[in-house]
DNA sequence: CACCGTACTATACACTGTACGTTAGGGAGA
DNA sequence: TCTCCCTAACGTACAGTGTATAGTACGGTG
């Protein structure tokens, strides 16, 4: 067999293909398989660099953290907590496949805990004791998370004419005598699943009440 | 073929059955061919039921949401906010396997508007105008999801020794130089990944934000 | 030059969701 | 009561998946 020279593998190779492959495709349609091809190579040649499908998950996610700027400073905290806030979220807009990346696998990796230090730092500075430090960055992270994978979501379902057509029929199929609010609304509901707004709205609403907590 | 007599299928009963094998092996562990065979049938016994598997997923999502009570009445409006938002929280730790179901799919049944039309309800009453109400309701929601699901999916991660010990090693890795505050924090950091306190600290800001505002 | 660790290959298994075509049970009409 | 048709459930098949296990040949080291 053709066999590939050795040493044309490296994790950081594999790592990039396989966030190529996700944003092509998707991050449902990613495979092993499909990036074992993309680099010419058997399947099982990626378990020697990853120990599991995960551990190769978790090398995406790290990579891609490591695209993420350093806090500014010179900055007012709530600034900083701000720009930490809404550049993930960008990274997750630009990178839709880093949604499962980050909800389903618990951080690890270099680049990830330096992003934690980045919004830790600012909250330490900002004095905050280690426990609300702790609990207002678990926090923010899961707003962040939350929302912004949500809107990834529903951007995708939007995507798929017939998906969204059933959702709109199973929308207006809804009485208005027993969900006079959900109808009504209905409009609006629509508008407020994502955008900068949605997303700022609830982020100030968490800073308005940082800021009357101190 | 001894063939199973007909209509001893429902739509019901498979979604019953769906829900049970998920929560006995998770959510992960299930499969159409599970489900089939735990009912004695083909797999292909579903398709009449339900359109594919998505399609059943939507359908125990609804069973579960209809398990939510109703909002309390006669209450202050963040008294009634924070019922709605901790009893789902409540459903979700009850019932693990909500979590992709809620995550992954645009909301949709009757059951799942009933409950959005509770919050919906409420906001309004309080005087929230159209937009804020909705954007309100998505903010409330995306938080709930996003911290509760958080929580759930490192608790399970903690029951896998193999992974938590891997965890625990590549944290303790970390330079105390090149990540102060993570270094300082870990502590706190591991005990804020869920807990009903962290829960309520993070809706709180929310609500102490809506009383601000208003 | 011989050797050995290791990077890669080959094969195989137990699964998955679901498209397609077939068959038989039960209710409706003659 | 007999017949017919609709449809619920079946069987088969396909194109995938992650990964366990075992084998092979290459590159650097003695």
């Amino acid at each position: 067999m053709a066999r590939t020279p050795r040493n044309t593998l490296s994790a950081d190779l594999i790592v990039r293909t396989a966030l190529e492959l996700m944003e092509a495709k998707g991050a449902d349609a990613f495979s092993l398989r499909g990036v074992a091809a993309e680099l010419g190579v058997g399947p099982m040649a990626l378990y020697t660099y990853f120990r599991n499908k995960d551990d190769l998950y978790d090398g995406v996610r790290d990579h891609l953290m490591g695209l993420l700027p350093a806090v500014p400073a010179d900055e007012p905290w709530p600034d900083q907590v701000r720009a930490v806030c809404r550049s993930l979220r960008l990274l997750m807009l630009q990178h839709p496949c880093l949604v499962p990346l980050l909800a389903g696998r618990p951080l690890s990796g270099h680049e990830t805990a330096r992003v934690a230090e980045g919004l830790l730092g600012v909250l330490r500075s900002a004095g905050f004791d280690p426990e609300t430090a702790a609990r207002t960055h678990t926090t923010l992270f899961t707003y962040v998370l939350g929302s912004t994978s949500w809107e990834i979501q529903m951007a995708a379902e939007r995507r798929d004419p017939e998906a969204w057509r059933r959702l709109r029929a199973s929308m207006e199929s809804l009485s208005a005598q027993e969900f006079p609010s959900v109808v009504e609304l209905a409009p609006e509901l629509a508008r407020t699943t994502g955008g900068d707004e949605q997303f700022n709205y609830g982020l100030d609403l968490l800073l308005a009440g940082l800021r009357a907590a101190s």
